[in-house]
DNA sequence: GCGGCTAATATGTGCAGACATAATAGCCTA
DNA sequence: TAGGCTATTATGTCTGCACATATTAGCCGC
């Protein structure tokens, strides 16, 4: 018996992957399937929600729902603090400030944060540990304009909960790359120079003035997992 | 003026970002809510929901709904087929078959598809191109079992798009790592071996069993890149 | 036949009320 | 005091109705 949002949702999916309907094909209107499952339209209009969301469907008013043609698969990825991934696990976390330091950044970095030319802002370098062994090195610059008053800590603190905890973020981008390792991420992880490197790189803004901008380069063998 | 479920999650972000309600607080209730906005409280059901699936509320019954302390960042990546990809850049696709053979996959893909030890499927390889300059090195692992008959000559349609307009898929799940070139890989892609390329791999199943194994070796300076 | 206006239509969103469900807080008993 | 039961409560979901909005199909005039 079929009732409830997630009952439908599930057979109009059973019935796209059995290709009762195509990929392409239009499917009957929200109050035609409302009628065949003796729901309300808006227990309908909530799964087909659902299945659009995910790449599943695409709706347009008056035009009607179809089965998307080319599936663009929107995956969903959590990403946690490095240390909530790291006792995920079952690991230890821990962690050593490797440097603080005041300055300049690099252009590219500048840009990206959208900071005048020559400002000094706050560098960290850490290094993360799992179980002891490294596993991500963590260079941030911070902008210290935005940032409430006394900075704490940062060896006894990591930056990134301080963060969350005590600044109102807003919004951010992630990216994801791969990259040689350089002499100091070499040194510091402990791998040859040039072995590729899972990199994620995030900026985070407040509704005006960027926050921080962070490149972590993980240990090899970091994989990122994605369930569809 | 606010009104309409979108309002009323700006509004919560808003005084979530301000620090009205600081991260790990207890918010009012729905009903108290929606007595504030003078909405319904379906309404604000809707915008709050949709606050717990960014990852920016916790919602429990009974015990009510607080700002998450973490904020596990839920990002959403788009994953596009390749010409997609290629032409989103501005740039013409373009694809060579490289081999197309039936053979035993090494045990690590055998065991992730769940195939008994031994059994032969078919093995694609492809260089995928952009602008004539090679963009992704794929291999691909393809059961025939589930695959309808006649196959296409895969030399004219790339598999990619074969499978999804003509085979139901069901789930499957995407991973992406950083790893060194190999041997192949480095003499299709043109890069030195051991060169830090992004890998994604993908797995696909129907209801029951494995479709296809694909493992992506992109091109330096490939990014994935996400707006949250 | 062509271009533009209009009416029809499917989805988007809203409301008020209802019952279901999970989880806590407090009570009651041993 | 500890353990378990129960009442309470906030969220989860559903219904039936209504109106808004985008977009298409078709009509109409030229």
């Amino acid at each position: 018996m079929i009732s409830g949002w997630e009952d439908i949702r599930a057979e109009v999916l059973r019935r796209i992957r059995v290709r009762d309907w195509p990929p392409g094909a239009l499917i009957p209107t929200e109050e035609d399937l409302a009628a065949e499952f003796g729901v309300a339209r808006a227990t309908v209009n909530r799964a087909l929600r659902e299945l659009a969301g995910a790449g599943v469907l695409e709706r347009r008013r008056k035009a009607g729902t179809r089965v998307a043609a080319l599936p663009v698969r929107k995956a969903t990825l959590d990403i946690p603090v490095i240390r909530q991934e790291v006792e995920a696990r079952g690991q230890v976390h821990g962690f050593r400030l490797l440097e603080r330091v005041e300055g300049v950044p690099p252009v590219p970095v500048t840009s990206r944060m959208g900071l005048a030319p020559g400002t000094r802002i706050l560098w960290l370098e850490t290094l993360h540990l799992a179980d002891g062994r490294p596993f991500v090195h963590e260079g941030r610059w911070l902008n210290p304009a935005v940032l409430p008053v006394p900075l704490p800590d940062f060896a006894a603190v990591s930056a990134n909960e301080w963060l969350v905890a005590h600044v109102a973020y807003a919004t951010g981008d992630i990216a994801f790359a791969a990259e040689g390792a350089g002499p100091r991420e070499a040194a510091v992880l402990g791998v040859a120079e040039g072995t590729a490197l899972f990199i994620t790189e995030r900026m985070t803004w407040t509704a005006e003035a960027p926050i921080t901008y962070v490149r972590l380069a993980h240990a090899p063998g970091y994989r990122l997992q994605t369930m569809v």
